[in-house]
DNA sequence: ATTACTAGAACACGAGTAA
DNA sequence: TTTACTCGTGTTCTAGTAA
């Protein structure tokens, strides 16, 4: 047990899980944060425990990564695997305050069509703005539908277009939409929806909503 | 340190990292290899060491893993998905004009120290702005380890923190930047690095560039 | 039930050093 | 130069137990 882990992922690093590597307690030592008879003696339990192959000299040490080693690794990148990537279905955001960009967008006929058309949803009017790990956010929704709502063009302005996924919002049907410029911070999401979330989920800012798929 | 983390990604699996979960040291002390006090040691270390939030009672113990937390096992997993998972990935992007926001952050002199410090980059002053397609950049980098530039204060204004990443461009070492705020479109990244790109690769704007780790 | 303190025992650390 | 042993010191363990 212990925390051999953490040296046996630093000879991984070192390139040992596919090749032996030749270096020295001493080098070890001082990218560990440890003694050069402590790193020495860490080695010998591992390789008591079969988890590397270890042949040492008067010049240096000789180290492989056993299979059983490699087993070991691989165990613990499953389960950060299983934790990190695999079923990141939803994620957590926070409410924030202002009306948002989408909240003009919405009442905008052209918009409003194709919002009803495109995304099956009759805007309540305004936005619910959200704030979110951004990154999180891509990896949710970065194998969605991705849906275009067109631009239009008045005599004044040219309104462009906006690119929208479909979620779920505390289970409730809606779409994120992102204008294309934005003036606010990234990781603030805005959401559309039939809904009016600040009235059915009595929500203030600083709450807390899920997001799913 | 030691062998903390073992005990944090068994709290992972429990749930703890998405939600508060609650559980007892007993029941801990048996699926691990220790004694109930020691879980309980453990427990209280992680909480200074800031890995956790805990809420002990004499009913149970509510734990969940803190962003600090997350961000340690986040560490471990990039670490072994680097060393599992071959991946020789990169994407291409636009050279586009504009000074943008990170040539000025990049001559503010705590931003430039931690660019130094964290990155290794002595950061030429001025920026590369890239068009990317975001969602392939976010998939890029998504495994990749976020550095945090830390925020601060002056007199006048708030200097929120930086989001970065290292990547190559054109194989050249350099780093992505994501401040929190931004005023340009979100599929444009910024690049800093100790290289003047375009004297180097004579980039005019619409060149292509590519990114990759 | 719990958590977690005290205290003595077991263990790990690293300076010195042999090989 | 190495690795890794001995051994004094410090750290971490768990049984007992208070709260």
């Amino acid at each position: 047990m212990g925390d051999s882990e953490q040296l046996l992922i630093y000879l991984a690093e070192k390139g040992a899980l596919k090749k032996e590597i030749e270096l020295s307690t001493i080098k070890i030592s001082k990218e560990f944060k440890s003694s050069q008879q402590t790193v020495s003696r860490k080695l010998v339990e591992l390789e008591k425990n079969g988890m590397i192959h270890r042949i040492p000299s008067t010049r240096g040490i000789k180290i492989q990564i056993s299979d059983k080693g490699i087993e070991k690794l691989r165990n613990i990148h499953v389960k950060l695997n299983n934790l990190f990537t695999a079923k990141a279905s939803a994620i957590k955001g926070k409410v924030e305050s202002g009306l948002g960009e989408g909240s003009y967008y919405v009442s905008l006929g052209k918009y409003y069509e194709q919002f009803k058309d495109k995304l099956g949803i009759v805007p309540f009017k305004g936005t619910l703005n959200v704030k979110v790990d951004y990154i999180d956010f891509i990896n949710l929704i970065s194998n969605q539908n991705k849906i275009t709502i067109n631009g239009f063009k008045t005599e004044n302005r040219t309104f462009g277009d906006i690119v929208s996924y479909k979620v779920k919002v505390n289970g409730v049907p809606s779409a994120v939409v992102i204008p294309k410029r934005t003036s606010h911070d990234r990781d603030v999401i805005e959401i559309i929806s039939g809904t009016n979330f600040r009235r059915k989920f009595h929500l203030k800012d600083g709450d807390e909503v899920e997001i799913s798929l």
